[in-house]
DNA sequence: CTATTTTTTTAGACTAATCTAAAAATATTA
DNA sequence: TAATATTTTTAGATTAGTCTAAAAAAATAG
């Protein structure tokens, strides 16, 4: 059976709502992120119910099948698997791809994707840091925990963003916050959830905001 | 004015069923073309009129407008760009990647083909030997012939092809008779319009449907 | 140059995805 | 727990692109 642009959309919106994969996506959510009314979403919902692809009761809120997940994951591969190409071969800056990945991640053919892949020598994370599903939708659980969440003398390595706006992206990008880059935690400021940082050797401190967004490998 | 991917595919096939510039296009000739009712022609004639993409008057045929024509070059140096991509990275047959290709030129970002162009080193043409508009959507105009045309001890290169079905390419494939080949026209058999060819030390008889669909540089 | 055929357009209807406004269900709070 | 607020759904309408059937225009043929 086949997904239209729109219906992959709400998939992978249901998907990325409900990322530790227990509880229900609600109605309001899901046409917040989407940017549609509420009455809309009903109406999908009930369009991918009936194909199947989600578990859904009235004014309960909704949940991925099997094979709806099964669905998302396949979207969210096409998705990072893009951004590696634009950002390794074509240049683009990793606060520049996610829109275009978001159009290019609709195409819809599996030999496409998977010599994609190959090409790009089965990368592992996209360029935000995010897992690359593989082509069974295997994807490898990391163990990555926001800056906020640790302690004072802790070491880790940035490797993922849970916040993907342009805004946020630069900023890392212009304080040099970037993938890869090892830090410590010097100093959590109670007052205003504040964290001092060090890393390539200088010190830096960053608000609640950003210490909640970044994301550590220890 | 943004264009959907309905209305790129009317100016594509206007354009390309327009090789020459000279003429009118018949709503019947794009009902054809685009799998769709005569209806549905004239209704997006109108909308594509009241875009000043076409000139179109009633019962009078469709030529495309300067922008039209700009749009419609743009679609197909997207296809054309596409189309390398996939069989010089991504290890396509150049009999595959028609369709695909045909998803991959609604991507609208200028910079995304720009960097891709450059990605892949400037190419001039594509798999099929069809010129790529540059950045301006100029075409370098190529002086091809098909061997329909040639006489007998001619010589050339065969550079194109005016027929892009998948039955003909696999033929082409299989015999051999792939793009950069030198053939000699060794003799034109009056009776049905076939030709031998002499090309890769071997002579072969290929039929009138062949021979002009096959194009070949002088 | 009239009659017939072909092409093109109009009229009215359908589907997918969306919307607004109003009704129904659920959740919150006093 | 009854009253109020919030969330969700229904009902009815809209837009893009398509369709069928019928009408109108243009082309062709006798």
């Amino acid at each position: 059976m086949n997904t239209s642009f729109t219906e992959e959309n709400y998939l992978k919106a249901i998907y990325h709502l409900n990322a530790d994969g227990k509880g229900k996506v609600s109605t309001n959510a899901l046409s917040e992120s989407l940017n549609t009314k509420a009455a809309s979403v009903t109406d999908m919902l009930k369009k991918l119910s009936d194909k199947a692809l989600i578990n859904y009761e009235k004014y309960q809120g909704v949940t991925l099948s099997v094979t709806g997940k099964q669905k998302a994951v396949e979207i969210i591969r096409r998705h990072r698997l893009w951004e590696v190409f634009l950002v390794d071969k074509l240049n683009f800056k990793w606060d520049e791809v996610h829109d275009l990945a978001e159009e290019l991640e609709h195409i819809h053919s599996e030999k496409l994707i998977n010599q994609l892949e190959e090409f790009l020598d089965f990368p592992e994370k996209d360029p935000h840091g995010d897992p690359i599903p593989d082509k069974n939708g295997i994807l490898k659980p990391q163990e990555l925990i926001p800056i906020s969440k640790m302690n004072v003398g802790d070491f880790g390595k940035i490797s993922g963003v849970s916040e993907h706006s342009k805004d946020f992206l630069q900023y890392l990008e212009k304080t040099g916050l970037i993938l890869g880059e090892n830090i410590k935690i010097i100093e959590k400021i109670n007052f205003d959830g504040a964290v001092i940082i060090a890393f390539a050797n200088k010190e830096q401190t960053i608000s609640r905001e950003v210490a909640k967004s970044l994301l550590i490998a220890l």
